[in-house]
DNA sequence: AATCCACAGGAAGATTAGGATA
DNA sequence: TATCCTAATCTTCCTGTGGATT
C-alpha cells in the first residue's frame, strides 16, 4: 500500500482541468466574432502581398484580447498562401526592454530559419548560431533581424502583448519594427500592439502614433450572458457530465461580470470551485463552493497586494484596521497620529511625513483596500475620513505579518481630542 | 458675511534605490 | 568593485477650501 494510493487516481469533478487556465486558446472564441473579422481582415492583406497595416488591440484584463491575438497567428500559420506566415506571440511583461524584444524576435526566426533548412546549409547563411542576451548595439540586432527575414521570404507577424509595460513606453521598439518594412523586399512584417489601458496610444510619439494607430480593435468587457456561454462551452470539456449543480456557471459569470466582466476570472472562479468541491470529497460543484471559491481568490489577491505595499504603508494600514476595531470613521490626523505612535514604540521606525501617509491613503483608496471620502465639519475642518475596509479578515492577515511591532494601546477617543 | 479649523492637494527640491557603466 | 545615472519616492512648502461657528 503505497502512500499515493490513498488518493484518488481519477477527479470525481474534472475530466480536463487544462481548458480551464487562462493559458488554454479555444478553438472557437464565443462573442468576439466582431473583432475576429475586424483583424482577420487586416492581417490579410500581406498575404496578398499588400502592405500590411499595423494594429493596436485594447482592452481590459480579460475581455480575450491575448486569445484572440493566438487564436489568429494559430490560424493564420494553417492558411494556404504564397508566402510562409509566421506568426510570433511575445508577452512584455518580462521581457520589457527594446533590447530584450528585438533580441527574442530575432532568437525566434534564425530558430525557425535553422529549421527550415536545416543546420547544415544554415552555415552556409554567414548568419549567426545565435545573438546573445546582451552587449550588441541595437542596429546590429535589426540587421541581423534583417538579414535573416531576407534569406526566405515570408510574412512575419509579431503580437506584442501588454505593450504599456515596455520601458520608455514602448514608442522605439514599435518605431523600429514598422519601419524594418522597407529595408524588407521579400518578406513582410507586421505588428499586433496588444495593451490595457485605452490612453496608451495617446501617449505616443505622433509618428508612432500614426503607423501603429492605423486600426485600433476595441475589445469591450463581456456581460454576464456572454461570461455564462463561455464558461458552459469550457465546462463542457473539462467537468464531468452532471459535475455542475444548476447555476453554477450562471453564478460564476454573475460575479465577473461585477468585475469589469472580466472572463479569467470568471475562469478562475470556475476551477476554484472545482477543486473546493473536490477537496470536500464532492461529487458536484454546489453553489456553495463557488462561493467559497470567490471567498478564496479574493483572499489571495488581497494577500498578493498587500506583499506589494511598502513597509511603512503597510504600518498605516495596520493602524487603521487597529483604530477600526470599534467601527467609527476614522481621520486622516487620527490615522497619522496613531501611525507615529506606533513608530515610537519600535526603535527601528521613523515615521514618514503627513503628505506622504495622505499619498498611502489614496492609493489604499485605489487599490480597493479601503473606501475614504473628503469631508468638511465646518470648524472641525476638513479632513479625509476612512469609512471602510472592504476585506474585513484583512485586519488578521496584517495582524499575522506584522506582529514584529509592537502596538500601542487604543487610547485615542474623542475625549482625548477634547483635551488635547 | 467673515472667520477659522484641519486638513487637501499641487509644485518643486531632496533623497534614495536600483541598474548601468567604467 | 566603485561610481555614476536615472527614475521613483519622500519631504518641504505652499495655497486652497467646505461649511459650522461667530
Amino acid at each position: 500500500m503505497s502512500l499515493f494510493d490513498s488518493f484518488p487516481r481519477e477527479s470525481q469533478i474534472f475530466t480536463c482541468k487544462e481548458y480551464l487556465r487562462h493559458s488554454y486558446t479555444p478553438d472557437k472564441l464565443l462573442h468576439r466574432e466582431e473583432q475576429i473579422q475586424q483583424l482577420a481582415k487586416i492581417l490579410a492583406a500581406p498575404l496578398r502581398g499588400e502592405a500590411p497595416s499595423n494594429v493596436l488591440i485594447y482592452g481590459k484584463t480579460g475581455t480575450g484580447k491575448t486569445a484572440v491575438a493566438r487564436f489568429l497567428l494559430r490560424e493564420l500559420e494553417l492558411a494556404r498562401t504564397p508566402l510562409r506566415v509566421v506568426g510570433i506571440y511575445l508577452n512584455c511583461e518580462n521581457t520589457n526592454t527594446q533590447y530584450r524584444i528585438l533580441a527574442k524576435l530575432t532568437t525566434f526566426l534564425l530558430e525557425d530559419l535553422k529549421q527550415r533548412i536545416g543546420p547544415f546549409e544554415f552555415q552556409t547563411t554567414g548568419l549567426p548560431e545565435r545573438v546573445p542576451n546582451t552587449g550588441w548595439p541595437t542596429d546590429q540586432l535589426l540587421d541581423t533581424m534583417v538579414a535573416t527575414l531576407e534569406y526566405e521570404g515570408k510574412v512575419v507577424i509579431v503580437a506584442l502583448d501588454e505593450i504599456d509595460r515596455v520601458a520608455g513606453g514602448g514608442e522605439d521598439i514599435l518605431y523600429k519594427l514598422s519601419r524594418l518594412n522597407s529595408d524588407l523586399s521579400r518578406s513582410r512584417i507586421s505588428l499586433i500592439g496588444i495593451s490595457n489601458s485605452a490612453n496608451f496610444l495617446e501617449l505616443l510619439d505622433p509618428r508612432v502614433k500614426s503607423s501603429l494607430g492605423e486600426i485600433q480593435v476595441v475589445f469591450p468587457p463581456y456581460n454576464a450572458t456572454q461570461l455564462k456561454d463561455i464558461l458552459e462551452e469550457r465546462a463542457r470539456m473539462s467537468f464531468r457530465e452532471g459535475a455542475l449543480e444548476e447555476g453554477v456557471t450562471a453564478l460564476c459569470a454573475a460575479l465577473a461580470a461585477q468585475e469589469h466582466g472580466d472572463a479569467r476570472r470568471a475562469l478562475d472562479l470556475l476551477r476554484t470551485a472545482g477543486e473546493v468541491a473536490e477537496e470536500k470529497g464532492c461529487t458536484r460543484v454546489e453553489i456553495s463552493h463557488v462561493r467559497e471559491a470567490s471567498h478564496r481568490l479574493q483572499r489571495s489577491a488581497m494577500e498578493e497586494v498587500l506583499q506589494t505595499l511598502p513597509l511603512h504603508q503597510k504600518l498605516v494600514l495596520l493602524g487603521i484596521v487597529t483604530l477600526k476595531q470599534n467601527g467609527c470613521r476614522l481621520s486622516f490626523g487620527e490615522i497619522y497620529r496613531y501611525y507615529q505612535r506606533i513608530c515610537e514604540r519600535n526603535p527601528e521606525l521613523s515615521a514618514v511625513s503627513p503628505r506622504t501617509v495622505k499619498n498611502y491613503l489614496d492609493e489604499l483608496d485605489m487599490l480597493g483596500i479601503i473606501t475614504t471620502t473628503v469631508v468638511s465639519k465646518g470648524r472641525g475642518g476638513r479632513t479625509t475620513e476612512v469609512r471602510d475596509l472592504t476585506y474585513p479578515e484583512m485586519r488578521e492577515l496584517l495582524s499575522e505579518e506584522m506582529s514584529r511591532f509592537e502596538l500601542p494601546p487604543v487610547v485615542e477617543s474623542k475625549l482625548c481630542r477634547f483635551l488635547a
